[in-house]
DNA sequence: TTGTAAGCGTTATCAC
DNA sequence: GTGATAACGCTTACAA
């Protein structure tokens, strides 16, 4: 038995099977030892139910086989999304996540950098929004959906193309005048992107574009007043709206139904993130959706890399888009 | 400058102070030490950067400041909401969280607790659906909505009063005719006591209730063809519907309109958890409403009690009636 | 191949 | 109040 009450440790599993300490530690980690040892070993272990401590053990080698995952929250839907996909990823390669969960507040994002330093993380991930966050240049870590620097690897969809992709959608499904509408954090970044694809698409067709950018902090008020700006014997002016989130799809949604135009039929929109009810039911609406588990299991893969000199800058992710009644789609596809 | 390249140790910052190692223990642990030592420790602590190392310390004290969240999914609304409370109660209190998820598999959850007991917690909070879950009875371990015995703290919300607040609420609203609709883990628990104490509510008013519990597994057809057989004349003869969750209300709602119906007009429909579209955003219909938070903040209250024998054996929660837009509501509240 | 022993960075127990 | 010193449980040279 162990020695009172406490758990065995390599000590009682040694003295159990008559090895000597190193032993034992040689089959906890798989290296070649003989093989009546070896089996020697198990079954001690096993009769104890011992367990390595990976205090003593992170203490030892530096090596913690942990990650943290800085996060504004783990309660909204892309959000838990990401961090369920991280985490299985980081489980899957022998790694337990940490989650910081900053609620938007960069000088939380600050202090969560400090914790991770005592915590002692193999590497962290980064969904942050403080633009000039410091992070230890020795401590490992990938950023999802926002470029640091060329050292700081970030992993991301593919906004540009998505934002391009949600403008063919519209035009082929009919669409003339279309608008794109940001909501999100005040930072420029990768949210950014999608609008400018969105952009660029419709002017190499020669089609009219207006864009309203806005953040969070500016509520709803603005984009009601855009589209009564557009409203003309009330019908509006405009065909075809591409929204920066789903969330935002679905508050445009409303106003408009709100306004007593009908979606899709008056006007089509596509958001942006792929977000289903109850985190796996419908759709809130036509979207272009984020390879959620890919985006997940790159970064992790990037933040284990062994060779830590040649790592990408940056890393875009194939976005799909996703029909979810907000648009009119063709009888065939097309 | 710490040794070379890596972490400054309780040794770097003793010597740039010029005291002894004890000494800087002291200090970061808050010790009293004389007022000119700790400025002395203080200075030299943050000119060099130091912290703390929690595996060092974690060794020592046999406390890790760590407790472990054993989830079946990050990403299913309503164990994101807690998995997210969970986390900032423990954040407040100066604990970290590893989450384990399951994945709804008795035996991954097993699996957890073989790695919990290797990542060394202080503690472990548990949504788990396997029925004979083998816990180390070392481990503070308490589970949310699930009971399993009078020795592993249960904290759930009020599932039972939650029943009957949701029958209250429908005969309020000129119900005459009830049903329960259940589905989830065919483990009997916590979600059945809903359908009880809606049960028991209508039966003490005289007024005719009819359950059909089912689980996840049977799917949504035998709902359909409950309400196809409740069908006279295409008419309803059931006015009003409780469901074991809102995933499930929501899921009756679409099913009640693709049959004609509309809700609430001809059919009244309460759920049960309180969830909101996109997070935060409007309900998904009429509900009882979880009180997450609180739920959480008990949970880890009880899990880091430090006097661990008279703990209670379960804890109810109150729970909270939200209309949503699929009850008809009174326009005076009574 | 196996056994031995020196730490890893802390905390805690003592003499001072 | 302060400062050596011995653990904590493990890994890893290195000696046998």
């Amino acid at each position: 038995m162990a020695k009172n009450g406490s758990a065995p440790t390599m000590k009682d599993v040694a003295r159990e099977a008559g090895v000597a300490l190193g032993t034992v530690s040689k089959v906890m980690n798989g290296i070649p030892v003989g093989e009546d040892y070896r089996r020697r070993v198990q079954r001690a272990a096993e009769k104890l139910g011992y367990q390595v401590n990976n205090y003593a053990r992170g203490l030892k080698t530096n090596r913690t086989c942990t990650a943290a995952l800085i996060i504004p929250s783990l309660s909204h839907p892309f959000f838990s999304a990401l961090a369920h996909e991280v985490c299985q990823a980081l489980t899957a390669r022998g790694y337990r996540m940490i989650p910081f969960v900053t609620d938007f507040d960069p000088q939380a994002e600050q202090e969560c950098i400090r914790m991770i330093r005592q915590n002692k993380v193999d590497g962290a991930i980064g969904l942050t929004y403080n633009p000039n966050l410091e992070v230890d240049p020795e401590l490992p870590f990938v950023t999802i959906d926002r470029y640091f620097s060329a050292t700081v690897p970030c992993v991301a969809s593919d906004n540009f193309g998505g934002g391009q992709l949600a403008a063919e959608k519209l035009l082929e499904r009919g669409c003339r005048r279309l608008a794109f509408l940001r909501t999100g954090s005040p930072v420029p970044g990768e949210v950014d992107k999608r609008g400018d694809g969105f952009e660029v698409y419709c002017r190499s067709r020669g089609v009219e574009v207006e864009s309203l950018r806005l953040n969070d902090e500016d509520g709803m008020e603005p984009f009601a007043r855009f589209l009564r700006e557009h409203l003309e014997e009330s019908r509006l002016t405009i065909d075809g709206i591409f929204c920066s989130t789903d969330r935002l799809a679905y508050e445009i949604q409303k106003l408009l139904e709100q306004m007593g135009l009908r979606v899709p039929e008056d006007v089509q929109l596509i958001g942006y993130d792929g977000m289903r009810k109850f985190g796996d039911a419908d759709l809130y609406c036509s979207t272009i959706a984020q390879p959620v588990r890919k985006i997940a299991e790159t970064t992790v893969d990037i933040l284990l890399k062994e060779d830590r000199n040649q790592l990408p800058a940056m890393v875009c992710l194939p976005v799909t888009y996703l029909p979810g009644g907000t648009t009119r789609e063709p009888p065939e596809k097309g």
